[in-house]
Order: structure tokens, then C-alpha cells, then sequence
DNA sequence: AATGAATGAGTCTTCATTCAT
DNA sequence: GATGAATGAAGACTCATTCAT
């Protein structure tokens, strides 16, 4: 039946599939979606969801893959060209807000619902957080280098910038206001840097 | 049967039950939990959770709110005496570690499973959020005022402090490293309070 | 602690259980009909039910034994004085649907709802059927003894009687209409004595 | 597996589970029937069910509409022919004792069990026993124009005569007895135009 | 490959009944 | 006698998964 051309990347249908699967569990977390309403919002049978995924559970983590995925590569996009501490911190938070701001429903899914995750999934959820550390703690310390910071305890340090991270992101998909996020990252990052503390 | 003082305010039974659905709820989450076992737990019958909860649903809330409850309290013991905002941020933070790695598993279920409360209970949880929020930014434009620190957007500053709490939170109640919390409220107020940016 | 006089024919409870029975079978059938609603209405405890009668089964049969016996009673009193049958049976048909307009909610429950009542029930109910059966054979046997009715079969000519008690009582019972009782009766009972065929 | 007809209107299944569904719910009566159960009787399985009816309720609700609709066919087959009031009368009622007969199932499920149905399927119910009586009743006008009749209440009369219907019924589908169902209908229709009183 | 009818394991919930006080 | 807290058997219903077409 296969129509089209020949070898073209993935399947379609399992990419509908995925962005279905976005859509409804991000709406309605994990236990309360049905895959009859994956596929149906998929505009697919609901045995079809089996030849691509093995179970729901197999089909929810795919679906997560994808977003992370996705949200690495916003991010390392972002890093490409060299630029102070500051600066780069501010760009990177700006499109941490940027994505979580476009991918709300996705990021209130991670941030509410989910579970069903035999260890496994979680274990590579905070695999992902970890990498995250990583890579700001390996900042910070160039930064220290550099001079751009003062010497702190990059674990500490790290810790303060993730939750900044999170903080801000739960805040904008959660919260009523509207922000201006580009102004919100560069105020947050000010206050990072500078301390709260008066000169 | 019946041990410990008599006449003694809740019911025993109730009690038992909360507390069952305390360690239930956050090892398996609210869906994998199952009534029965949460009786078992508790030493009693399955109906008898009935008998104090009208529903499964209702049970859960009523066990996150004690919950919540124990928090707040434990929090405001923290803010009796009167102290300066630098010292007051480390003790608050100091007893939210202490909370937290305390009720770790109560801590997991919050921060990952949850998702039946037909947005009553979400709304109440971000109404806990919100107060708290508003608690931290009262006491930010204090300090503004007394000089304890610069002036800054309460709101932004509050969000990077609620990070902090969370983010350190999650990583004590999570990660797989030891931490001595009070030394870790110590330097992460600190880095809060001076900044990353050297002098 | 049974106060009062001793030896008061039936408990003071019991009779209360009987009428609360009435009310609470009759407005929710038997098997909606909780055990607990029906001691609340009688204003006893749940476990007090348990001292009166083994089971719910057993209340239930009671209370219609009751009421059947009410129902006979009445039926009896009509009876005294000796008339002729057409004139008897019109009381009697008065007498039957001024009985089933006060006790309504109990008709209504003998004609909708009931069978939890393993058999020795329904075979009960179905004999009190039969014994009024039996007795309106007989008073039509005397009538066409007396000449009173022409020669039928009187069993079927029973049924035709028996058809005629139930079908105005549902009626009433159940029927929006208002109805004058007594009019209804004596035009019914003029129906069945001279037919529908005209003269 | 599927065999008969291809294409055949309705569902195979669907048919198989309200022709369980006669027997069982007469069997046991609404509330003792087990959904289990009337699968089991279908040769389904217990979660077909729900594919074709929402609820025990509903699949209860189908299988009295479907049961009413065939009586009311089988009803108005008879009336095809055109035939004095007497003679109309009669074929109904023997028409009426023949379906009872054939569904005595049936008919001892709706003189006995039922009431779950919140309302609606009660209006329902008393509706077709209005509709029969409008029937009647418009009967019985034309008898009294043609002079078949003479002037009675045509609503007392109707009264008497659905009473008719049902007695006859009851007695067919509970009584012990056998009878010659047409010689029954035959003698009954005699007493009710004639009268019991002699001429 | 795609489908959706069919399935039944798994759970919440109800409520008659018991029994310690 | 009276009570109501406690119990657990029983049953409706959901939904992930299978499989014949």
C-alpha cells in the first residue's frame, strides 16, 4: 500500500503517531490516555498504534525521546557561537523558556503526570537532568577561569542554575501571566550573577 | 486493642489509613496504588477506608494536605525569631531540606505522580505555590527596604528563589549522592545572596 | 431499659422497623433499599435491625406479611353484612382501591419492583392471589346458585373479576388521573355485571 | 464462524446478547443477572458487551424495547382483517395469550422484576400501556357507534378490559395450570360482553 | 500494512452482616 | 438491648492488547 516515495525517513504514520501521542498524554497524563484516543487523534485504527509500538509504555517513551530530542537541539543551536558566561547563560535560558513556552503541554506533562515508567524511563529522565549539570557545572568552572564568576562550589552553583531553569519554565507553562521572555531570562540572569545581596 | 491515650482527638483508624496512603501513594503513585493495599497496609479492611474516605480520589487529597499541612507548619516554626533576610533565607531553606529529605517519598510523589484531581486539587496545589511565592516576595521587598538587598523585581527574584528551594529539593530526594544539608543551604544562600559574578 | 409497660403486645421498635420498611422498600424497591436507610427512618441503629430480624430478606417479608394482613382485614370488614353480590362486590372493589390509594407507595412496590425472595416468597404472594381467587370462585358459585349471575365458567369468569381489582388499582396507583373511588367502582362493577354488549 | 445470511441488518453479536439477555434477566430478574453472566449465555465475552451497550442499564432497556416492539407487531398483525368488535377482541386477547405464552420469560421479568430504571424507562413503560389504552378506547367508541356496545364509560371500560389482558396473562405465565388458550380468550371475551349478571 | 471487534484481567465501590462495647 | 465501626464478598466497568480479515 505504501505510496509515496520510496525511503522516506520514518514512517509517517509513526511520526503522526508521535505528535498524537504529544498531544493526548500531555492532556492527559499518562493513565488517563487511551491509545484508542492516540490513534483516533492520530487519524489512525487503533491496532496500527502495535505495528510501530510495542505497548503504550514503549509508545510514551518514544514520544518523550522525541521531545527531549528536540530540546538538546534547540539548545546546543543556541551554543554554537562563543560568547561570555553572561551572555550565554541568557541565551540559554531564553530558549529553555522559548521551548517550554512552545511545548507547554509537553513540559506540564513532565512536570505533572507520568509514572508508569518501570525505573528505566526514570532513570533515563535523570540521566538527562544529569547531563544538563554537567554541562553548566563544566561551564561554570571555565567561567571561574576565565574569571567571569567568582569561585563557589560548582555543585551548589549548578544546583541554583538548573532550579532558576525549572523555576521559571513550570512558571511560564503553569502560571496565568504573561511574560516577556526574553526580558524575564535577561532580568533572572542579572539577579544570578549579580546576587540579591546590595553592593 | 486500642493503645495510646484514649479519646484521642482523630480517629485512630483515620489516621492509620493517611499515614498508610503516605507511603503507598508514593511508592506505587496514585494510579498503581490500589485500595486494598493501602488498607492492608493501614491493618484494616478494605471497606472500612470507606468508612472515612468517600473515595480513592478523596483519600489522596486528604493525605497531600496533611501533608502540605505538616510542611507549612514545620516552615513557620522556622521564621519565629526575627533575624536578618540572609539568615533567615539559610534556616528556611535548611528546614525545607530537612522536610524534604524527611518525606522523600512523599517529596517523589508530589514532584512526579499525581494527575486524577479534576483540577480542584491542582488549583490547590498551585494555590500552595502561589502563597508561598507570595510569603518570599513580602520578605524580599523587606529586605529592599532595610537594605539587605538591592533593588530587583521582587516577582523575578522570588521565581529564582522557589527555583533554588526546588531544584535543591529534587536533587536531595533524588540524586544518589549524600549531601550535609545544612552546609548545602549555607552555600547555595550564599551563592544566592553574593551572586556567581565575582566582586 | 425497656421502659414503658411490660408485655406491650409487639416491641415499639419493631412495629417502628415494620412502618420505616413500608416507606424505604416501597420508595427504592428491595435492592436499592439500603439496611441503614431503613433503621435511619425508623430512627434505630443499623445494628438494631439484626435483633428483630435475621436479614433484610426477612424485613422485607414482613413487612409485606403486614401488609397483606392489613389488606385482608380490611377486605373482612367489608364483608360483614350480608348483601347481594352485586352489591358486594362493589364494595369490596371500593374497599380494594381505597385500600391500594393509602398504601399507593406499597402497591406500587408489589407491581414493580421485588425478587430477592427465593422462590418461597413468590410462592407466598402467589397463594394469597390464589386464596382471593378461591374466594371470589366461591361468591360467584353462590351467585349463580342464587341466580344472581348466569351460568360461567368460574374460574374464568375469576379472573375476569381479579383482572378488573388489579387493573383499576394500578391505575390509580400509578395514573396521574384523580379518580372518585367509589363512582369508579360502581360504574366498573356495572361493566362486568351487564357487559358491554347492549341490551 | 459467522453463518447465515452475510449482511445481515443487525449484529450477529449484538442479537446474541439481547436474546441472552431475555433469558437471563427473566431468570434472575434485573439486579441478580450478572453482565458476566448474560455474556457467557451470548458466547461472548464479558467486554463485548460494552462494545454494543453502554450499561447493564441499557442493554436492559434495548432487550424490553425489543421484546415491546414484537409484541406490538404481532398485535397489530392481528387486527389486518376487518371483523366485528367481538370477534376483535377475542383474536387479540388470544393474541396477547399466545405471546405471553411464548415469552412467559419475559413476562414474568416485567410483572416482577425491575426498577433501575431511573424514570425515563418507567415513563416509557406506563407510555405503552397508555398507548394500548388510547387503542382500546377508540375501540370501544366505534363499538358504541355501530352499536356492537352499549354506552358505558369508555374509560372504565378499557380499565376493565386491560385488566382482562393482564389477569389472563399473569395467570398463564405463573399459574400452574394449562390451559386451552383459545377457548380461554374465547370464554373470557363471552363474560365481558355479555356480563356476569343472568339475562 | 491496517483495522477494529473481541477479550478478560484488574479495581473501585457498595452494602448486608457481624460483633465488641 | 442497642449501637455503629469494621468487614469482605460480589459485581459493574475500563482499557491495553490480540488477531482474523
Amino acid at each position: 500500500m505504501r505510496e509515496g516515495l520510496p525511503g522516506r525517513g520514518d514512517s509517517d504514520k509513526r511520526m503522526q503517531l508521535l505528535e498524537a501521542a504529544v498531544d493526548v498524554f500531555a492532556l492527559e497524563g499518562f493513565h488517563r490516555a487511551k491509545v484508542e484516543d492516540i490513534a483516533a487523534a492520530a487519524g489512525v485504527g487503533k491496532g496500527t498504534v502495535y505495528h510501530y509500538f510495542s505497548s503504550k509504555q514503549e509508545l510514551f517513551q518514544a514520544m518523550l525521546e522525541m521531545s527531549f530530542n528536540k530540546y538538546r537541539s534547540r539548545m546546543r543551536a543556541q551554543l554554537r557561537d562563543p560568547v561570555g558566561l553572561h551572555q550565554r547563560l541568557e541565551s540559554m535560558l531564553a530558549a529553555h523558556l522559548e521551548f517550554v513556552w512552545q511545548h507547554r503541554k509537553m513540559a506540564q506533562l513532565l512536570l505533572t503526570d507520568n509514572r508508569p515508567l518501570p525505573e528505566k524511563m526514570y532513570r533515563w529522565m535523570w540521566q538527562q537532568r544529569r547531563r544538563m549539570m554537567v554541562y553548566v557545572i563544566r561551564m561554570l568552572k571555565q567561567g571561574m577561569l576565565t574569571g567571569e564568576i567568582r569561585p563557589v562550589d560548582p555543585r551548589v552553583a549548578s544546583l541554583v542554575v538548573l532550579g532558576l531553569f525549572t523555576s521559571l519554565g513550570s512558571q511560564l507553562a503553569f502560571g496565568p501571566e504573561k511574560f516577556n521572555r526574553d526580558k524575564l531570562a535577561a532580568d533572572a540572569v542579572q539577579v544570578l550573577m549579580a546576587g540579591l545581596a546590595g553592593k
